[in-house]
DNA sequence: ATTCATGCAAACGGTTTGCACGCAT
DNA sequence: ATGCGTGCAAACCGTTTGCATGAAT
């Protein structure tokens, strides 16, 4: 599989034309813009740094049309949306199909993805012995990266 | 209405003129009633519903000062605070000293807490591999509870 | 031609803060 | 007596929305 369209359509320089459309949505620049942003991010991104990305690049774009283009793209189930607790603005990142979590720490505020979950099992056991039928899951990992461990110490 | 404050099964005998000494807070009475709300409460509940309840029991008390309050617990690690991805309300509930996680119905949004935890192993595992020391986590499940789940059907 | 997308600015809502007063220590 | 705790109202800030214009189908 190379430039070929994928289960999710997601491709670095490929355009964003085929998944648009799936999803009943048109195909501008601007959601072209932002989704190239949010999956060239290695990790959760606020939509005010979508902005000021695009920004940088010379798009000229309105904050309020990447939230509503962020939204939209949630609630296709193309972008997911998390909070953090200890910080209210929301975090958004591409939804790929390999399962993915992440790592927090708490100094430096980096993240680390970590491919693979350990859930399956558990889960399956929950919807079995509480008659939860579950679709889905949030894990948020925080503490001390490599380097502030260090510094900790 | 009376009230079964002996009721909440989790303390007892204790009240909170310890625990709040311990982390060089003043012992008042709203904060002691806050204490209880959220520790009577058998899943996260948010600020202003903790304002509600208070106001109920006959409590006076200004929605900023449970603010402040929640605001301090969470800072000592006496409460935890969490906000879920489609609803920026912040959550607070009791750190228990049992590690608990919960499952959320995302139709009737109805909390069920479950005791232990899967994450241990996996946590090791990622300490030695990524080097990161991790201090905690924050998991967040949900689909359909046993009752929206025959609806759905 | 129709319908959806966008920009702008104003509104919204949960949360935070400045200030003066009250209460725990 | 001191300094933290509280009430009130206003500020804050991320996000949403109404309306008119512009672009995609």
């Amino acid at each position: 599989m190379k430039e070929g369209k994928d289960e999710t359509g997601l491709q670095g320089t490929k355009d964003y034309k085929d998944l648009l459309k799936k999803e009943n949505l048109r195909n501008t620049k601007h959601r072209n813009s932002i989704l190239e942003v949010i999956e060239g991010n290695g990790q959760p991104i606020t939509a005010e740094a979508v902005f000021l990305k695009l920004k940088e690049q010379g798009v000229e774009i309105s904050l309020s049309t990447v939230y509503r283009v962020l939204e939209a793209l949630v609630s296709k189930g193309i972008v997911l949306k998390s909070i953090l607790a200890d910080d209210n603005k929301a975090l958004f990142e591409i939804n790929r199909m390999e399962h993915r979590h992440h790592l927090l720490c708490v100094k430096c505020r980096n993240m680390i993805s970590v491919d693979g979950c350990p859930l399956d099992d558990y889960e399956k056991a929950l919807t079995e012995k509480l008659g939860f039928d579950i679709k889905g899951h949030k894990l948020e990992i925080y503490g001390y990266c490599r380097d502030c461990r260090q510094e900790e110490k």
